[in-house]
DNA sequence: CTCGACAACTAGAGCGCGCTAGTAGAGCGC
DNA sequence: GCGCTCTACTAGCGCGCTCTAGTTGTCGAG
């Protein structure tokens, strides 16, 4: 239909078509009061004859902001698919767009972050971060940032997260009344939350009198770990030594490669070994028997950091702030009575 | 360290700085030939210092070209995560970028499409799109659009996807082979490559001579549909109707709401029942015992895609291309022997 | 000494839009 | 008639960059 070989259209040629200048279309485009009705449907019907659409990039070269959130993602991490639909929602009430950068092998965290920033993005929204403290400081320092899912103090970040410290407890809890003693708990690394959970997960076995069954096994928030995790445990009986009776994973995909790893060798879970999970992705709901693990509200942990980013673009003084949300157990299929042992 | 609220720094200050013009600057950044090593130097020394970078949003305007491909894709789709990352990679090798736009409920796909046009992609990748043909083909008129999984016949748009019709043939042979008869198919809805797997599903039924048990159940690529296949499956048992002895899912989502939905009411998987899956999405390897599913190569897609948008940027009059990459079987745990049976 | 040839650099015109400051015309009160 | 306000519209600068068409200075050949 548009003559062939030709760019786009621009609002020049709106304009031109509609016999209007081409600040007016510019009003007409951005909502504004300033047109008559009349010459509004026709600009707008001019526009959509001939295939005009606004440019982004010429828009945020001439207003002053690109009212843009950029995200940083990993690709592989369901959760945080759950987070960035809630962005998106959140954005668009506010009236902000988003642009999502994801991380991956070959292309760490500063990477993505200076494709978000080179695109103008006026603040940028990090999920589960893996950079230092001091990298995000100075990244606060730059530009508005949140962090989700991982708490920085002392930077100029605000971040969202769950109470993480709140969530292990009861599992804590609802294992020990399962009768559980040998719990042991797979760490996530430098993955967001890790080192609260495992700070909980101390906290509660010194609490509960099982100081000397305390085991943080080194992990991170991948199905692998998980299924490396299972398989020294399994060497470890092979060896002679007791399994434990219950895993605290780091997170739902790392229960999952664990469940994987132990059905696979015949272990019956939970009547072998009970296991607990953490963020309730939809995974959860997935597996044969259900994982018993802990919820985190994706769509609230989303607009907590929005609003924060949005906040403090409006007021870059604002205090630092950090947003703990509710975090609860979810029991389900995978956490059950200790098995009766003898004694040792 | 930078003067507090002020704006980011720009060409003009890094030129100023470092006593040279703007254009000097330009050239640097741009790593053309035409400056001297020593002011090169300097004017990076110097842009580095005041903390400039450009901006691309003004790059964008100025030059005529963006080189930026933009890619809508589904959050939850798994495999659509491996294909990003092929993306990414492949991009940055032919000097392009990348961004992403994801759908969800409450954003589809038109919207998704528009967020990236207007920020002036000259060529849109779709993972696994669901409009229609001729929606297709609208925009593959408007701009330049490479279609990933699902082939889109006579419209001026590129794709690519794997032989589907090899991939299920081969996993109906594998099937047949155990000794089933009464495979059912849980079709994809308008999910990328429903219709070739739906198609060569009857065509492998028909050459086995089991055009009296071909059954193709709706639903779509999603772990809830096999979760509700699952419950129609067990309900019509319940009804006095035998159960299917294997089942080919749309994909590995819905085979793994499947493989859920039955282990949880007691049948066992692959005693009692065969399930197949589809894409060999990283969830294949967890389930416990290994879902038999056919391969797509993410990374290899991922290239013919981009390459693809990369080349008809450089020629729009290339006729569309279609590039089906092999697909191939892989044989886990999920399949076995068809159950023994009396006598019909 | 003059004339290129070349390297190092600069001036300045846009790219497509937003936005401020303005103008034209209609309507109204006095 | 005047001044005023209000609506509907336009002129034109500037956002931060790219890129073409220069300008200057140096050096070697003739």
């Amino acid at each position: 239909m548009s003559a062939p070989g030709k760019q786009r259209p621009t609002m020049a040629d709106v304009a031109a078509k509609a016999g209007v200048s081409r600040a007016l279309v510019s009003i007409v485009f951005r909502g504004q009061p300033g047109a008559g009705r009349e010459t509004r449907e026709r600009v707008l019907r001019v526009a959509d004859e001939i295939g005009y659409r606004p440019d982004n990039a010429a828009r945020l070269l001439a207003r002053g902001r690109s009212r843009t959130l950029g995200v940083m993602f990993t690709a592989h991490q369901i959760f945080q698919a759950d987070l960035v639909e809630g962005i998106y929602a959140e954005a668009e009430r506010l009236d902000y767009e988003v642009l999502l950068s994801a991380t991956g092998p070959g292309r760490g965290e500063a990477k993505a972050v200076e494709a978000l920033l080179s695109h103008r993005c006026e603040a940028v929204i990090l999920l589960g971060p893996g950079a230092t403290d001091a990298d995000l400081d100075a990244l606060g320092q730059r530009t508005v940032a949140v962090s989700v899912g991982r708490r920085v103090p002392r930077a100029r970040v605000d971040s969202v997260h769950t109470a993480e410290g709140k969530g292990v407890r009861q599992a804590m809890d609802h294992l020990v009344e399962l009768g559980h003693r040998r719990i042991v708990h797979i760490d996530g690394g430098r993955g967001p939350g890790s080192a609260e959970r495992r700070r909980a997960y101390r906290a509660a076995m010194r609490r509960h009198g099982l100081e000397s069954e305390m085991r943080v096994i080194p992990g991170d928030h991948t199905e692998q770990s998980g299924i490396d995790t299972g398989r020294l445990l399994l060497a470890e009986r092979e060896g002679g030594q007791a399994l434990p009776t219950a895993v605290l994973a780091g997170n739902d995909r790392c229960a999952m490669g664990l469940l994987m790893a132990l059905t696979r060798s015949g272990i019956e879970v939970p009547r072998d070994l009970s296991v607990v999970g953490y963020d309730d992705s939809h995974l959860s709901h997935l597996m044969p028997i259900g994982l018993t693990t802990v919820r985190q509200d994706a769509l609230l942990m989303a607009e907590y950091a929005v609003r924060f980013a949005v906040d403090r673009l409006e007021n870059r003084e604002l205090e630092p702030r950090e947003a703990v949300l509710d975090s609860k157990l979810v029991v389900r299929g995978t956490s059950g009575p200790a098995p009766v042992e003898g004694p040792a």
